[in-house]
DNA sequence: TCGTTAATGCAAATTATTTGCAATAAGGGG
DNA sequence: CCCCTTATTGCAAATAATTTGCATTAACGA
């Protein structure tokens, strides 16, 4: 393993799933990975370690995973869901128009707004999705 | 024609493209829709006044309308997209995760916090995606 | 009215993701 | 440790959403 996989695994297996190879590998894909890949790029990296690893695996493995809740799956402009290892405080994500690049952040204030905007309608807020998009400042 | 298309099939000939039947039908379906279809249901819409328009050509109508500025393609919780026309003071949106309705509102606080958060980061702000999905309170 | 060329309709192609099914393997019980 | 039951996998085929190729039709400026 390239790196421990806290939780991801073990938690599966306490929700009653069974621990098989290919699990284990993508939750160390999953959980070693510093970015936010697609599906296609998870298996990839998935393959390096077994080669024979399926796609369809893939997408069962990353559905169970989040249903569990120990991952995240944004779709970024529409495009191809990209995933992230569900930990730490809750953040939204500013892509980068000119390359794709994902950068994180988090605002306590636009947090506390948008529950007040959603009580003000008459509404209980249950979850949200916040994208920006923008190009480095030429500075 | 159910309502006045104010711009929508000028601004098209304006760019020149040509103005056909099927376009003058889409663009009043769209200006008289006072929710946000999809694809499918402005299909229908369409369909009422010409039974034989594709939804090939709804499609690439669309695509055109966007592309122009006409209107803005939203794809909510990964769905299908939706669409509206582009008038008016830009807002974001509510879903209501009960029935899926759509409420529009408008924060020019979080919209200024928004441009905050990129050029700290270093970036131009060039768009945004935000989405609140919520439950009716009780009361 | 014509001719040129954009636009349309329909079927086939794509892209992203899911699913059926037979073969395989996890892991609890013996 | 070995079995047996049953979850999981691989692969191909199925879906869902959207796009595209191509022959036919229709805009619209000359
Ligand atoms: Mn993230
Ligand atoms: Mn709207
Ligand atoms: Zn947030
Ligand atoms: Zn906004």
């Amino acid at each position: 393993m390239t790196q421990k996989s806290p939780g991801l695994v073990e938690l599966c297996k306490a929700k009653g799933r069974r621990i098989t190879g290919q699990r284990k590998i993508i939750a160390d894909v999953i959980s070693s990975a510093h970015d936010h890949p697609d599906v296609p790029e998870i298996h990839r990296r998935a393959m390096r370690k077994d080669e024979k690893i399926s796609l369809s695996t893939v997408y069962r493995t990353l559905k169970i995973f989040a249903e569990i809740g120990l991952i995240e799956q944004h779709s970024f402009e529409g495009g191809p869901f990209r995933v992230e290892r569900a930990e730490g405080p809750h953040h939204d994500h500013l892509i980068d128009t000119t390359n794709g690049r994902v950068i994180e952040f988090r605002s306590e204030e636009i947090e506390r707004l948008q529950t007040e905007i959603a009580e003000k309608l008459g509404y209980e807020l249950t979850g949200h999705r916040l994208e920006l998009y923008g190009r480095p400042k030429a500075k």
